[in-house]
DNA sequence: TCCAATCCTGACCATATGGTCAAGAGAAGC
DNA sequence: GCTTCTCTTGACCATATGGTCAGGATTGGA
């Protein structure tokens, strides 16, 4: 919101109209799709006429490749908090704080995220093939691992790690919905709070951690 | 795909160009999203003449809505399976055996769902305050019932069906991440088994109900 | 101070899209 | 057969959109 106390150098510049353009392509992106989104909705946003979007992004295509790249990295390093647990209970307690937390933090990133796969992953489909896959045979690999040790009941690695998705990014994807059926009202600290217990409780129960 | 054996009447012939045009319409709305979706695309995909989609459904906007209320109804009576029981485990099984089979069959509409809460729930918003409030306030109170009864562990009723709607309709909103996972390949029958069996074995010991 | 590189932007263009319309085809009732 | 109503559709229009470009402003270095 302030404006920098410095005339910044050449390189910087750039740097920070990429991240100024970037943050409102999300925004943009997130809430009217790929195809309702706009370049000039997205200069509006930003604040920049629409040609100086073009100066720093050619095609509208490239932005979008450019947000959807950068919220898989925030997504992939998540899950670092679940290589350094001891067990399930720690573990995938953590990765579920660690994804509710970008949910509540990065709520755009997550729709663009979901609009990306929903229409066919047109955009990011060799993230899924590699590293996506090569992320997910890790973790099946460890949880495989922890039901072997007779930390956790013998559930299937893949689909819990789905049902971990599927949870933790509706509260970011449903957030509407969610928000509309709590009387209007955005979740509060508490309620997120609440949340991210009820998650934790009711999975590491099932998946019998606790 | 059969042509009747019989010259329709009048009145059946709308009937069955608007299925058409709905079920064409739902497809390409759900791949593209609203924004992208065209009236052309709909129309070659439905094999009629654009114009003449205009004729059934003056506006772009109007088709959408048509295909949106639809799916909420689907939507809602997927629900009936939980109130006839007797308990959390049979009710709360069976409506995740109904919202598995509902992702399995009408991926499309769970998408155009999906994408229409993600952008804000432009055209449902009504829906959502009406409708589905009465509906979630409903089942709330019968998991509470349980609860106070004994018959299943004190967890949050907002966030244990929050939980249910985001597993089950992952398998339809994120299906092309999840068969990608797959090998690129689509899920077999018996893997939809294996699906819906983890997710009930999770939940249901989750909140105690086995 | 001068130069070169980078950055900025109003005006413009080709195209795609939602929507219109008028004329015609086909069926139902008399 | 005649009339009336519904249905069909190619041609067309106004607008919005992604993208271009030429020229100007600004900055950093020599």
């Amino acid at each position: 919101m302030t404006a920098p106390d410095r005339t910044p150098r050449r390189t910087d510049i750039r740097r920070e109209r990429e991240t100024l353009i970037l943050s409102a392509a999300e925004k943009v992106f997130a809430e009217a799709g790929y195809g309702g989104a706009t370049m000039q909705l997205i200069a509006d946003m930003a604040g920049l006429p629409k040609a100086n979007l073009h100066y720093y992004f050619a095609t509208k295509e490239e932005l979008y490749r450019r947000v959807v790249r950068d919220i898989f990295e925030i997504w992939l390093h998540a899950a670092d908090s679940m290589d350094a647990a001891t067990g399930p209970a720690e573990g995938i307690g953590a990765y579920i704080d660690a994804k509710m937390e970008i949910s509540r933090l990065h709520p755009h990133g997550s729709k663009v995220w979901a609009s990306e796969v929903m229409h066919g992953a047109p955009v990011i489909q060799d993230y899924l093939e590699t590293s996506l896959r090569d992320w997910t045979q890790g973790r099946v690999a460890l949880i495989q691992r922890w039901i072997d040790e007779g930390k956790m009941a013998p559930v299937d690695p893949s689909h819990l790690l789905y049902m971990l998705w599927a949870t933790t990014q509706h509260y970011a994807d449903f957030g509407h919905q969610i928000e509309t059926l709590n009387g209007g009202k955005p979740l509060t600290d508490r309620q997120w709070q609440a949340a991210k217990a009820s998650v934790k409780a009711i999975i590491l129960r099932g998946i019998g951690a606790i």
